[in-house]
DNA sequence: CTTGACTCCGTACCCGGGTACGGAGTTTAG
DNA sequence: CTAAACTCCGTACCCGGGTACGGAGTCAAG
């Protein structure tokens, strides 16, 4: 059953985040803080509760805050196809990430089976020359 | 000709990090401090160079400081296998982040397509369902 | 020997992303 | 009806990784 009228606390623990940190999301507009209907204490849905795990997901592959904001918005904007064109910069960003990381990740494997297969009184090469050129992209 | 006896910065503007940001890493025990040899102004030498050069490659592969220290501690141990097995982990870092990364690239994608075959009317479902089960983890 | 660029050093501040604190009011179980 | 547990809200603080500021001393070119 939808528990449609969770307290902050529930909702903090349903959803892994600190009570404090969500009325922190509230703050930074990633989440809205709705009027207590009723009583004083204001109640939360699995609306909420799925922000919220979004906000995680797209947080744990490296969106900031403001980027995370930015694709909640696409979500509340009636305008199609601003959303979709967004989301279509997003895609690219993504990819764009994704290729970073494959270079440094073939580089850290290039170093890795450089230290194994070196001399063993060398200084592992890891260190010494650290990583090629192709990483030094600044 | 090597450059043995850089001013600090010097130093900054070969390895492309401010004077501040170095200082700052001595302070965090990265690099060390060579005391003036002669004059009033310290001198750097390529290894400072260097040490620069690995930090900065190390921190673009996702090390932190913290971490940049313990691999300079480790050469300087000359613990080839410790540097290794730190190397690895990265790696398995790095890739989970690139297989989460293109999980939220195809769920993306398809919302995408969605919206753009959706119902003119309705909200674009680029939040509303966000991102597949498949990707909450942690 | 002056002038301008640089160094040294301490301290303070910035940003992102939270976490903690504390007093007052609210709910609910017993 | 009371006590525990919770909520609300503001404000302050924390960490990582720097960046900026400012006064005093130094170096080197002209």
């Amino acid at each position: 059953m939808r528990q449609n009228h969770m307290t902050i606390g529930r909702l903090a623990r349903d959803s892994g985040v600190g009570v404090e940190t969500i009325r922190y999301y509230q703050r930074r507009g990633l989440l809205d803080t709705p009027r207590p209907d009723g009583g004083a204490y204001r109640h939360y849905s699995t609306r909420h509760l799925e922000r919220l795990q979004f906000i995680k997901r797209a947080q744990a592959v490296g969106f900031t805050l403001d980027e995370v904001a930015g694709l909640l918005r696409l979500d509340d904007l009636k305008d199609r196809t601003l959303a979709r064109s967004l989301a279509i910069e997003k895609i690219a960003d993504i990819e764009a990430r994704i290729r970073q990381l494959q270079q440094v990740n073939t580089a850290l494997r290039h170093l890795v089976h450089a230290c194994e297969h070196g001399e063993d009184g060398e200084p592992c090469p890891i260190i010494r020359m650290a990583l090629p050129e192709s990483l030094s992209k600044d």
